[in-house]
DNA sequence: CGCGGGTTTGAGCCTACTCAACAGATGTGG
DNA sequence: CCACATCTGTTGAGTAGGCTCAAACCCGCG
């Protein structure tokens, strides 16, 4: 469970403090609340299998994805601070979660220390992955703002991963590209259209394959946050 | 020190702890890197006075801050995963700053889990913000950014404090409100002076009051993630 | 077969950008 | 303490990237 073990090597206590810590298991379909209409309480998720996405709403139908998880990731941790849930966060896929309660992450912090740290080195990549989004969604152009978002989706499926293949899945419409990264559905449309046309993107719904994934990074300066884990501090 | 104090009711030896924490204090100077050119594991640190910002940039000098800190904000804890800094955190007024090693903070997860589960529930509250300013950089009109953002400021710099006025310092050029807007210096610029000619703002640099905030609230649906904090897990 | 969600394409428009120039501050070195 | 350089703010004029509106098409599904 949450990709932890494939960052280091675990003590085997460690390894049954992680499989006590998988609580109920609950599966759950697209488009599912990944928290029941929940208890406030019971509120850390971790995504076994498909895709989740945090979503943010506002007036006028305006509607933003912020974050997408997927297996191995942990749900909830930004959400520690409120009772009511701030943001709205749905399954992507049909998919397993895991949940916790925070209790059970506090247990965690106490008797497991090591493995805690290392919690918080993983979601640190996300957070950081998220000012890498921001800045791209601030001051990219729109076909480089898409590029850069393929390029970390790619980069994010194959964390930690031995293969490492330009090609990989991409279960959302066009009109949910739009809204992770601030353009029309429309639009996303034109610029895949161009890229396939241009012999830099092939796509194959669900599946989208990178033609050039060099050439991209160097252009953006993109950075995978996914790719190096330091987590000395820990030890 | 860092704000947890104001939000709940401390026992005297987590008062002390605290304390302890408070390691080597240093002051800067605006724009002085938060972190010196310092050793990689140096890198948690308690801001007691004065604003940091982060940036990241990209080719062609284009910036975006992406985060703002204030007195009592922790920083660093989205880094802990690397060892080498993944984004430019710098003073943005003159200042004061607490360092701590990692170490210090796996201490006192050990040692003071209630306090370390309060500094997470507070992280996560920078955390929500963050992906509601996602969401206004994506999906609003620049006026709207331009509100939101100064909406958020406001919460922030009032966050916890019983001083309730719309009247607040904004130590910040309108090329840097740019960059955290995704907005040009110059329309930055034709914005605020559209805003005062209206009346719905008062500048006198370095402070800013809204004058109607409840109307921009309500016209945005803004949400102050800053007002409560739900620590009851904590205990 | 009809329906709805997703995709594709066209035409015209508007928001926010670019370029340019100047005025005020701020600061810096001689 | 002045002179010069640099950063910040202000305003005008023209431009373009991504939006809106509209319509058709494709495909799976009841």
């Amino acid at each position: 469970m949450t990709r932890i073990g494939r960052h280091i090597e675990l003590a085997p206590e460690e390894r049954m403090a992680l499989a006590r810590l998988e609580g109920n298991v609950e599966s759950r379909s697209k488009r599912d609340p990944v928290f029941g209409a929940g208890k406030p309480d019971d509120r850390i998720a971790v995504l076994r299998s498909g895709w989740a996405a945090s979503r943010v709403r506002s007036a006028g139908n305006q509607t933003t994805i912020t974050q997408i998880f997927m297996a191995g990731d942990i749900i909830g941790l930004s959400e520690l601070g409120f009772n009511r849930p701030p943001h709205e966060i749905s399954m992507q896929t049909d998919g397993i979660v895991n949940l916790l309660s925070r209790n059970a992450l506090r247990d965690l912090c106490v008797k497991h220390p090591r493995l805690f740290a290392l919690l918080l080195s993983l979601s640190s990549l996300d957070a950081t992955a998220m000012n890498d989004r921001l800045h791209s969604v601030t001051r990219l152009s729109a076909e480089d703002r898409l590029m850069h978002f393929l390029l970390s989706i790619k980069s994010k499926t194959q964390q930690a991963s031995e293969q490492v293949s330009d090609r990989f899945p991409l279960p959302m419409s066009q009109k949910e590209i739009g809204d992770a990264l601030g353009l029309t559905d429309i639009y996303v449309n034109r610029l895949l259209r161009g890229l396939q046309k241009s012999g830099q993107l092939t796509l194959s719904r669900p599946y989208i394959k990178i033609n050039d994934r060099m050439a991209w990074e160097e252009r953006l300066g993109f950075q995978d946050r996914y790719a190096g884990l330091d987590v000395d501090w820990a030890c």
